[in-house]
DNA sequence: TATGTTAATTGATCTTGATCAATGAACCTT
DNA sequence: AAGGTTCATTGATCAAGATCAATTAACATA
């Protein structure tokens, strides 16, 4: 299987032609129904395409914040690098996300973005979102809504790593993982990570060799099967209650 | 020292005129150089006043969202509670500061939002303001700014609960308490802490018993003196240095 | 295909913070 | 002011996960 394929043909997208326009449409335009003259307007501001190689960046922290991205294929992780030198993942995005939310307050990424495979991405420069935005209020709304959802997600994660043991959160992060994949069209069942146990450990806030240990003891239990990156999903419902009273999966 | 008493003595609101139009200046007016007529608009969205008593709440988890709501004064915390009863508090909220951003997302409150002190919120119905932003392009521009803001927010504490330890993570708290009092016109290093050791617990992931300790040991090093509830920074260099490697202080 | 490099697993030990428990201080309420 | 309740501190013990270390597996590159 591989995930670098799009995948959209369960969305209705006939009527677009731009073909950049559509990397947006998951989170962007989509949802939103918006009409032809609308489509064309977000396509002329969504035109800019970029392929970021696996281990590229899409962006640097510190650097001057002009455009949104949505991803339009592959799998990035976002992480911010301490004094000294560690660095903590503080996310994991795939086709249809958008990416930068964080660099709108004080126009600087406070983030690295870096392709685990490679992506591509269309660029949405956030000054003529913002005035499109002012002649199409479905559009703004959306993305208000797209925000606050970003705000929820993180109030998940921190939940995750206030409250939960090892265990439980690689099992929430597992199904995480699986409810993106399914939602793309791919098996919820069965995918391969992109990233590494040192990435979901940093993620998750343990270390690599508890991330490890949770994986063995995870298929121990007969509940997944894993084989290096490749995961399979053997017992869903009995993942979901490892992650027990946690009530956020996000 | 009264945090209740609103201090707005160092801002110039000398041309507003509806009294609660100032309760969401700090966030929502003030930085975006509004002109009269802008300001009327939104002072008329602003309308609603609201008394909350300690312990009461703002909103319910579950409940539809409607509004924002403009911290006038008190102090607020939001908390999920979890199936088996036990809550997480995800942030702590003062004067000035926005509240429901989370709940825009599934318009249902994803938190609640209770009053750790009595406090006064000004109503913000969400559709009006969007209609308003329309019209207020720097408004709109303001308003994700805040959105955004609230993001690089919680990756701070997804951060701080990814990777630091239990004083460290003390230590970052009371720094961000310190800074956001002061910013109030209220002193950085004497200040009194509204929640109890559960609560701040809770939000730093970590037991009340670990925050106690924590906050011994910061008193036997002489960085801070602590007397029940009141906080004394002593040397703020010293407690800065407490926080270590990690990049983000919230 | 060989070889160096990076990633993953597993074991042994140690540390941090959780848990259990007891005491004392603050704060309502009447 | 008295009494009950909640909150905070401190000690003793325990457990989860970090750290240290060794081995194996996967991957990249010559």
């Amino acid at each position: 299987m591989s995930l670098q394929t799009s995948s959209y043909s369960h969305l209705d997208i006939s009527n677009i032609k731009s073909s950049c326009a559509t990397c947006s449409l998951r989170e962007l335009c989509l949802p939103v129904g918006l009409n032809t003259q609308e489509i064309q307007k977000l396509g002329d501001v969504v035109s800019h395409k970029r392929k970021i190689p696996r281990g590229g960046y899409l962006h640097h922290t510190g650097t001057k914040f002009q455009s949104l991205f949505a991803i339009r294929s592959g799998f990035l992780k976002t992480c911010v690098l301490e004094q000294d030198g560690r660095q903590q993942v503080t996310g994991f995005h795939m086709t249809g996300e958008l990416l930068g939310l964080d660099a709108i307050s004080s126009e600087i990424h406070t983030c690295d973005a870096v392709a685990l495979e490679d992506s591509e991405v269309c660029e949405i420069p956030f000054a003529k979102l913002e005035e499109i935005s002012l002649s199409i209020p479905s559009l703004m709304h959306h993305f208000h809504k797209i925000m606050s959802r970003e705000i929820v997600r993180d109030h998940g994660v921190m939940l995750l790593l206030g409250s939960m043991k090892a265990e439980e959160r690689l099992a929430s992060f597992l199904l995480n993982l699986s409810r993106r994949f399914s939602i793309r069209g791919y098996s919820e069942y069965n995918f391969n990570l992109r990233m590494t146990r040192e990435e979901i450990g940093s993620y998750l806030g343990l270390k690599l060799e508890t991330v490890s240990r949770a994986f063995s003891k995870l298929q121990d239990e007969s509940i997944i099967t894993v084989d290096n990156k490749h995961i399979q999903i053997n017992d869903i419902d009995r993942l979901r209650l490892k992650m027990g009273n946690s009530s956020c999966a996000t």
